[in-house]
DNA sequence: TTCCAGGTGCATA
DNA sequence: TATGCACATGGA
């Protein structure tokens, strides 16, 4: 995908293949965003703000950081070919035509972290409407809109006040999270292969397997690794309901007799999937987590 | 009213 | 290892 940095204004992107504002932002990754009209959309990370403009033959993100916002949007990664290489599996080929503008965006490590683990259990109106909150009561005003809390300012709050913004029995999870890492701890990670790193994170206050996995792949950038969720374990019974590895496991199944979702556990799923996808496992999860909300 | 939402923590076997 | 249950809240 072709684009160009103009200074101190934006990026302009050509072509619409590999970049669709409702694509990326859509599928699930990120919940500081919002759609302000038909062609323009408002991007929030960290302490910056960014504004996609949507036009004939590509987009332009208008922002004062357009460095940062390289990064962000992944823009030197070739998503042409990793559609080319997941285009392989049959079961991927609709699923990536349907949200061929997707990208993963590369978040910040602790607001990815608390945003996820307030996502747990959750749907997606009320995650956005809790960290709208978070930013407006303890984020810094910037202008016409406010930072995500540092971990400093997060650690002023109490565990009442989390859970006056709504974030019900998470509340207790954020008060402990932000005591148990700051931004520096999570970057210093960064160094730790997917397992290890893995492990780190399941010690959180509030991070489960399925929370770990988004903060690897929305915030360190893991291809390796497969959030499984409800919209995930829908997909697997739908395209995997009735492979060789699910005939498998109910053929050894103690209880023949059990419905299937009593047999194959979250975890079984998640181990099959990233087999089945590899290095390019998280990019496989956000084309079908997309498909399964939006597609059909 | 009940079910569900990008699940996790904890006790138990 | 895996199973069962509690946990806040709001929309459908």
């Amino acid at each position: 995908m072709k684009y160009q940095i103009v200074s101190g204004k934006g990026i302009e992107i050509f072509g619409s293949d590999d970049f669709l504002p409702a694509h990326i932002l859509e599928c699930g990754q990120i919940f500081a965003y919002k759609k302000l009209g038909d062609n323009i959309w408002e991007v929030l990370s960290k302490d910056k703000k960014a504004f996609i403009f949507e036009k004939a033959g590509g987009c332009f993100i208008q922002t004062g950081a357009p460095e940062y916002f390289e990064n962000f949007f992944d823009l030197k990664t070739d998503y042409a070919k990793i559609k080319k290489n997941l285009s392989t599996h049959d079961i991927m080929k609709e699923p990536v035509k349907f949200g061929h503008g997707i990208r993963i965006l590369k978040q910040d490590l602790f607001e990815t972290t608390i945003e996820f683990i307030i996502s747990a259990n959750n749907n997606i109106k009320r995650i956005q409407l809790i960290l709208g909150r978070l930013r407006e009561k303890f984020g810094t005003r910037m202008g016409d809109f406010y930072a995500f809390p540092t971990r400093e300012q997060l650690l002023t709050a109490t565990e009442k006040d989390f859970a006056d913004l709504g974030a019900g029995y998470r509340a207790k999870y954020l008060f402990k999270v932000v005591r148990q890492i700051d931004e520096n701890t999570l970057a210093e990670w960064q160094q730790f292969p997917t397992s290890e790193l893995r492990s780190k994170l399941v010690s959180l206050a509030g991070v489960g397997p399925k929370v770990a996995d988004c903060i690897l792949l929305f915030g360190y950038g893991r291809g390796d690794v497969f959030p499984v969720d409800t919209w995930i374990e829908k997909m697997f019974w739908k395209f995997y309901g009735d492979s060789a590895f699910v005939r498998n496991v109910q053929k050894n199944a103690k209880n023949p007799a059990f419905l299937q979702q009593n047999v194959i556990s979250r975890e079984k799923i998640r181990h099959f999937l990233t087999d089945e996808f590899g290095l390019l496992s998280g990019f496989a999860q956000q084309y079908l987590f997309f498909f399964m909300r939006l597609g059909e």
